[in-house]
DNA sequence: CCATAAAGTTAGGATACCCTAACAAATGTT
DNA sequence: AACATTTGTTAGGGTATCCTAACTTTATGG
C-alpha cells in the first residue's frame, strides 16, 4: 500500500515524463518544483521508490518510473479523470474546478468504487479539459488533438473540449447535440460555402468554419497519437 | 484545517457520547480502544485539541467536545453518510461494504462537493444503515426506530431499515414501493386480519403483521426522540 | 579546459503521529 | 482507611515527510 505523498511523486513522474510527451526521464529539481517541495525532500523520496521497485533512479542521474510505477501511476489519473468527470457530469461542476477536489479523492481505496464509478459514467474516454481517461486494463492511448475544422470528411471523432468558452458558444454546442466525450462523424462538406457536415447521434448539421475551428476533437480513424500503455517502459 | 487524524478523534468523540445515547464524556482508555491506538497516544491528541477549543479535558478527567468541536464532528459524520448513501443508491454497494470506502471518503475537503452530493441524493435523511443524516445545518434529530407493527394509525413514518435481509422479504419490500428513506402513512387497520393498510407515493397496499415486524421506521409524528443540534452542549 | 553556474546530495533538525515503559491518580473492595 | 486494580500521564523513542545549510557532481561557456 502507497501512502498519498508516495502516490503523488509517482503520478508527478509520470506527468513529467510520458504525459508531456517528449521525455523519458526528470530531474530531482524539476521533480521537486513539480510538487512544491525541495529538492532534498524529492532526493529522500526517489531513493525510498527506488527501494520498492516503483522508480529508476541513480545519483547524480535523471530518474523515470519503471513499469510497475508507471501502472500504478496511470491508475492514479484513472482514478483524478473519473472523478473530474463524475464532479462535472454529475454535480454540475464546472470543468475549472473539479481538478483541486479531484486531487483528494484520487486517492480513495477501492477497486470497486473506481469501477463502479467508471461503469456509472458509462466508461467515459475523455475527462472535462479533454484529457483521456485510462482505461480499466491500464491502457492509455494519447490522441492527437486538433480541431474540427482540420477534421477528415468520413472519420469519425470524439469532442474533448472548446477553444471558446462562452456561454452563447457552449449553447450553440449544446443545440448542435455536441460535448465533452460526444462522438459523430464527419459526413460531408458543402463545395459552395465550406459547411462542415456533421451527423451526432442519428441527425446531421451543417457547421460553419468558425465554429469548427472552436470545437476541439481527437479522431480515432486518424493515426493515433503515442501509446501509452501500462506495458511500455 | 483539521488534519485526518483529528477528524477522527473528534468523530469518535461524538460516537462515544452523543452518539452513543447517555453518556456525555468519554475517558482517555475508552477513547484510544475506540480508535485502535494506545492511551498514550490518545492522551496526546486530546491535549492538542484541548489547545484548538475543540475538546473539553482536564488531566485524569473524562473528555467531551467543545460546541465548535461537536459541529465539526457532525459534519464529519453527514459527509460520512451522504457517500454511504450514495455508494448504496448510486454504485450498487450492498450496505455491509459502504462504510469501509466511507471512512474515507468522509475526509474530503469540499463544502460545495458535500452540497452537491446531498442534492444528487435528492436530500436523504437516513444512510443505508438507517442513521440519521445531519442536514446542512448540522442538526441531527435521532428519531426513535421501532417497528411498522408498532406505528399508530394516522401517523407518517419513513423507512430506515429491515430486520429480515432475505432477497425473498426485499423483493417484496420493494413490491410495496418501499425502501430506505421512503416515506409513507399509516393509513388504517383492518380489524379482521389485522393487515395495516399504508399509503405509499400515492398507493395503497395491505400489509401483513409478519412483514410489518420486519421493516424498521421513525415517526416524526410520534414523540420526537433525543434531538442533538450543534447547538446544544 | 578550467572556472563558474546549475543540479543533485547529505547531514541534521522540525513536526505529526504512533509506540513502550515507568509512574501517578482515581476507584473499588473489604 | 489501606491496598489492589483500573485509568490516565509522562518521558523517551521510532517513522514519515518536510525543511535549511553546506557540500559534491555535472554542465556550460569563454
Amino acid at each position: 500500500m502507497l501512502s498519498y505523498t508516495e502516490e503523488n511523486y509517482l503520478k508527478a513522474l509520470l506527468q513529467l515524463t510520458f504525459e508531456t510527451g517528449l521525455k523519458e526521464e526528470a530531474g530531482t529539481n524539476e521533480l521537486a518544483v513539480h510538487l512544491g517541495v525541495k529538492p532534498a525532500t524529492a532526493n529522500d523520496m526517489l531513493k525510498k521508490l527506488k527501494q520498492k521497485k516503483l522508480v529508476e533512479y541513480q545519483r547524480y542521474g535523471k530518474s523515470s518510473l519503471t513499469g510497475e510505477g508507471k501502472k500504478k501511476a496511470i491508475y492514479i489519473v484513472r482514478k483524478h479523470r473519473l472523478w473530474e468527470t463524475f464532479l462535472f457530469k454529475k454535480l454540475e461542476f464546472s470543468w475549472d474546478e473539479v481538478h483541486e477536489v479531484a486531487e483528494q479523492l484520487e486517492h480513495i481505496q477501492s477497486a470497486k468504487l473506481v469501477d463502479k464509478l467508471d461503469e456509472f459514467l458509462n466508461f467515459p474516454a475523455f475527462d472535462p479539459h479533454g484529457d483521456v481517461i485510462p482505461n480499466a486494463k491500464g491502457e492509455m492511448n494519447i490522441p492527437e488533438k486538433k480541431t474540427l475544422l482540420e477534421e477528415v470528411v468520413g472519420h469519425t471523432c470524439t469532442m474533448v473540449g472548446v477553444k471558446d468558452n462562452s456561454a452563447t458558444f457552449l449553447q450553440y454546442v449544446d443545440k448542435l447535440h455536441l460535448g465533452i466525450n460526444q462522438t459523430f462523424k464527419v459526413t460531408g462538406r458543402q463545395a459552395y460555402d465550406n459547411l462542415i457536415e456533421i451527423e451526432v447521434s442519428g441527425k446531421t448539421f451543417n457547421v460553419s468554419e468558425r465554429v469548427a475551428e472552436n470545437i476541439v476533437i481527437v479522431c480515432k480513424d486518424c493515426k493515433a497519437g503515442k501509446k501509452n500503455k501500462k506495458s511500455a517502459a
